[in-house]
DNA sequence: CACCCAACCACATAAAGATGTGAAATGCCA
DNA sequence: TGGCATTTCACATCTTTATGTGGTTGGGTG
């Protein structure tokens, strides 16, 4: 059995994550559209990325950041580990430091801007899929920027006074919070409310939450 | 005193480092032949880069990195700090690791290598002019994984199962134990006895501490 | 001076986490 | 075939954490 000319036998595989239904369709007729890509499932957010990625087996995941639930970000964090070779291509309306530096350090593959047009986002596809990393160009010149620069001085970013950074910096070591206490003769209340006011600051909600951020933002 | 038409007011001026003598040549003849761009210097190395940008005013640097003297990373290194917004463009014959590594660290702005095609490479000149930072695709690919994924070969030295290593990933991830539960489909028991033999593996006794421990072993 | 903020403390409640004991199903491999 | 690791689940108990609502004190600033 012989292929027909122009069929490929083989389609790239397409998933996409965008919360925008208007924008997730259009994304699918575009794909669809195109000879070679089949776009195999469509999602408002990355909630159940592992299970979908393990039926789908994508080529490519196309993925927005913005999104309610489990965000693009933290799908690539998730994903990343298990898949580390599947290409993953952002497709995002920032373009500013922080999101991009996440993004890379999540492990994208690609960071498109979303206004790229339509016919260069194909173009884009096909080179993620064949190893390449398509950036926009704002973007690419960010990411050289953010090896060049050395220091993160960033770290008065969440305004953390200097006791909260003791406690923070207790809290990563592993401390609990009566150990906290002992060890910087406060009672445990008073270590309550420190970390609470901490928990607000960074927008976290738990202990292990404020520590990840705390590594991954070079707090310390 | 109006300007003629398709002829610009200012062209940008280019500044050349690159010590093959025929190669120089034919790059000013390309430049030059561009009607927006003007090779205002040419030479054979990075020796007097300083003096040379200071009387040239280049609004482009276009280097090679292999040179006899003064070579195009030292040149870098030299000319950043004094002029950290002048686009500078590396064209080269390598694409290994350590030289795109060291190239980005000392602030290029672009990484072309030199078998890109002559109307390329005057796009990807206007590109740098204009903010973008051209690279090649194999070049950007190395960037990426340079942030990205550098070690993850030593992450089983605890010897974590599969399904380990994947709460583990949600634990970092700021899941609770009901929504890793609801993630992977088991029942909150079962999270507990993954997480109980997880804290057995890593040696300790906690979930932040797990959490840190992922991060300081770059298990993550 | 009044005001804010950092740092301290207390009490209470609900949710989440840690630990222990025990057990069943699967698959591998020696 | 029997042991071993992995994955799954249940029940019980106790500790820790998260959150809310208060409050006092002292330093600094407009």
């Amino acid at each position: 059995m012989l292929p027909l000319p122009n069929i490929p036998t083989t389609m790239i595989r397409i998933v996409l994550y965008e919360d925008n239904t208007k924008l997730r369709e259009n994304l699918t007729l575009l794909i669809d559209g195109a000879n070679d890509f089949i776009v195999c499932g469509a999602f408002r957010n990355c909630d159940h990325i592992l299970q979908q990625t393990q039926e789908l087996l994508p080529d490519v995941i196309l993925m927005d950041i913005d999104m309610p639930g489990t965000n693009g970000i933290e799908g690539l964090r998730i994903i990343r580990p298990q898949y580390p070779d599947l290409p993953i291509l952002m497709l995002t309306v920032f373009d500013d430091n922080q999101h991009v530096f996440d993004a890379i350090k999540a492990g994208a593959d690609g960071y498109l801007l979303k206004k790229t047009s339509p016919d260069k986002l194909l173009e884009y596809i096909h080179e993620v899929y064949e190893g390449g990393a398509p950036m926009t160009s704002s973007i690419a010149r960010q990411v050289l920027h953010l090896f060049a620069r050395q220091p993160s001085d960033k770290n008065d970013k969440y305004h953390l006074s200097d006791r909260e950074k003791e406690v923070l910096q207790l809290l990563v070591n592993g401390y609990s919070y009566k150990m906290i206490a002992g060890e910087i003769f406060i009672s445990i209340d008073t270590v309550r409310s420190h970390i609470k006011k901490i928990y607000e600051k960074l927008h976290v909600n738990s202990k292990s939450e404020a520590v990840a951020k705390a590594f991954r933002d070079k707090l310390v």
